[in-house]
DNA sequence: AGGCAATATTGATGTTCATCGATATATGTT
DNA sequence: AACATATATCGATGAACATCAATATTGCCT
């Protein structure tokens, strides 16, 4: 346990006690941990960054499968897990589903991680 | 590293024809994903703020396992993973282990995001 | 030496998750 | 109307993971 900052030498002071900067609140933590966690997966970030690259007016799922070499309903089960998460915005034309990048949203998610 | 950036045969297609900008290649985005995946969660979130706003020698395991409310293998287990993934360095200093930030790998991971 | 405290590792368990095949829901076409 | 295409959803399966209890390791102290 050792609930004692008994200052020995200021070395083992501990950074909790008296520390006014707060530590990520268990909330706080899981909130940034869904987002990030959504993120966290390599044909997600091949997704973000195909979309990222692509038209600004959307890149469709039949543009999606062929290069992540993943089966349609594979592709669309990350695609919704981006929509939910605020990444991406979905948009349906016709037939076609378009999807584009929600602005800022890589930014935030970024920040997330430098102000820690 | 850095090897080839444009080098695929298999994956990453033009999202379009007009664009040039080459989707992030599996292997980048496996790595990538590994980095990400060890801070997408919520225990080792609040790990790395923990140790970010402590003492600048170090943090040691058993001021972590409080605020955690985690058993001590469990917290054991999370540094190792913040450890292997290159975000947190370990110095033992007698019985106690003491952990520190490597300068920059935040800042690092959240460019794998922000540099789609 | 023996004993104690701090941390790491192992093994097991329940949960989450990525992937797929099959099916459902549109939407356009003939 | 029936049909074809594009996408979404459902159910199942196997892998990855977080957590814990128990044990091992390491270093200090008497």
């Amino acid at each position: 346990m050792t609930a004692t900052p008994v200052a020995d030498d200021a070395a083992s002071a501990a950074c909790c006690a008296t520390c006014a900067a707060p530590a990520l609140a268990e909330a706080a933590a899981r909130e940034a941990a869904r987002l990030l966690k959504a993120i966290a997966d390599p044909n997600r970030l091949r997704l973000l960054s195909i979309v990222k690259h692509g038209p600004a007016d959307g890149t469709c799922v039949c543009d999606l499968t062929e290069p992540l070499q993943l089966g349609q309903p594979t592709v669309s089960h990350h695609l919704k897990i981006l929509v939910d998460s605020g990444l991406l915005a979905r948009e349906k034309r016709g037939t076609w589903a378009y999807y584009t990048l929600v602005p800022g949203s890589l930014d935030k998610a970024a920040a997330l991680i430098t102000e820690l």
